[in-house]
RNA sequence: CCGCCCUUAGCUCAGCCUGGUAGAGCAGUCGACUGUAGAUCGACUUGUCCCCCGUUCAAUUCGGGGAGGGCGGACCA
């Protein structure tokens, strides 16, 4: 696999395919960074871009972890205080979760996003910058209905934060694609460069398949739950037998999440899998990659409950550093 | 600063006028059917009715006060 394709590799969306190729030219000692407001217990969404900034790493990249403490604050996620605490618990599950130590420089962003200098440049992306913007960058980040002032500037921070870390590629979900279209924009108004961006792909609402999966409601899965609660909620998990389920009722497109855990989150850290099966219904089956396994389910060969059964397991064990580290 | 509206189940809301401790949809739980889930049937659960004071035999309902949220107006020398 050559750096272009590890480094793309699963990647929902790049901007633009040729600053990436660019970057892809000599990846080595080029920086990366995601930025995570502090939630204290690391989910399936943190793991997804975790897993990203895994591959950027193998690719020879430099990785910041921007623990996004100020962002959370102007997102009403708390006191400062209980912002921060949870900051350093999820620093450290970053790395029991993989990411490694050495490679990865972890700051929050309090650090720097009170000085002088950052906030007079935040002032000149608010004077570039109309409220409708805004508001629409943040429609996918916020809480509540209705929209504070802190939270307009909230994505003007996330422009700025590309070049107070001088990163050389924004990474992020699906989610974040709107305020890094943004920073694109305004970097250039303050004379700084544009950066490209890697947008990884959300992961469907596991109960349904329809839209994504909310840490904030319904189903999700963190390095929290037990291994009977993965077991359980994997079990309950929509599963249609293909990988591109028909539309609900509604007309809602639908994903199957059960196989897009397994190309997200399993086959990029795992070399083969697994699945155990009786003997009545033919025995063990091995996959050393997603798309095969994908076949198999769509064939019939590989049914859903056994598909489900390997993954419990394959989450399960990506998740037990990190289960540990929170019960220490 | 002024005015209006909202606050009831996890969510969206009805009920209050004409007081008797509450209901729908969705969600959820459990069964049936599928070797998973979903769909489809069947059953079931859910509440400091925002807080305080008052009237009353009795207040979610009426009156007063307060808190939180939303919307608008005014001011623009």
């Amino acid at each position: 696999m050559d750096a272009y394709e590890l480094i793309t590799r699963n990647a929902a969306e790049v901007v633009t395919e040729e600053e990436l190729r660019t970057l892809a030219d000599d990846p080595d000692g080029k920086r990366a960074y995601v930025g995570y407001e502090p939630s204290g217990v690391l989910h399936l969404g943190h793991m997804l871009t975790a897993t990203k900034l895994i591959e950027l790493q193998e690719a020879g990249f430099e990785v910041t972890v921007l623990l996004a403490d100020v962002h959370a604050y102007l997102n009403d996620k708390g006191s400062f205080e209980e912002i921060r605490e949870t900051a350093d618990r999820m620093q450290e599950q970053f790395i029991a979760y993989g990411l490694d130590e050495s490679q990865t420089e972890f700051v929050l962003g309090s650090e720097f996003q009170l000085d002088e200098e950052y906030t007079l440049d935040l002032h000149a992306a608010e004077l570039e910058t109309t409220l409708s913007r805004a508001k629409r960058a943040m429609a996918e980040i916020q809480r509540g209905d209705h929209a504070k002032v802190s939270q307009m500037v909230y994505p003007l921070m996330q422009a700025l934060d590309i070049e107070y870390l001088d990163v050389d590629l924004a990474v992020g979900g699906l989610d974040q694609r709107k305020v890094h279209m943004l920073a694109r924009e305004t970097l250039p108004e303050l004379d700084y460069e544009v950066r490209p961006a890697l947008h990884t792909p959300i992961i469907a609402d596991l109960d349904s398949g329809v839209g994504k999966m909310a840490s904030s409601s319904g189903v999700t899965i963190s390095m929290e739950d037990s291994e009977d609660e993965i077991e359980a909620k994997i079990n309950d998990a929509y599963c249609p037998p293909t990988a591109d389920p028909d539309p609900d009722g509604d007309g809602n497109e639908r994903e199957n999440p059960v196989l897009q855990l397994y190309q997200y989150h399993v086959f990029p850290r795992v070399e083969t899998v697994v699945v155990e099966r009786p003997e009545q219904y033919g025995g063990n089956l091995e996959y050393d990659d997603y798309e095969t396994l994908e076949a198999d389910l769509e064939s019939g060969d590989l049914h859903p409950m056994d598909a489900k059964s390997a993954l419990a397991a394959e989450l399960n064990a990506l998740i037990e550093p990190g289960r540990q580290q929170l019960n220490a």
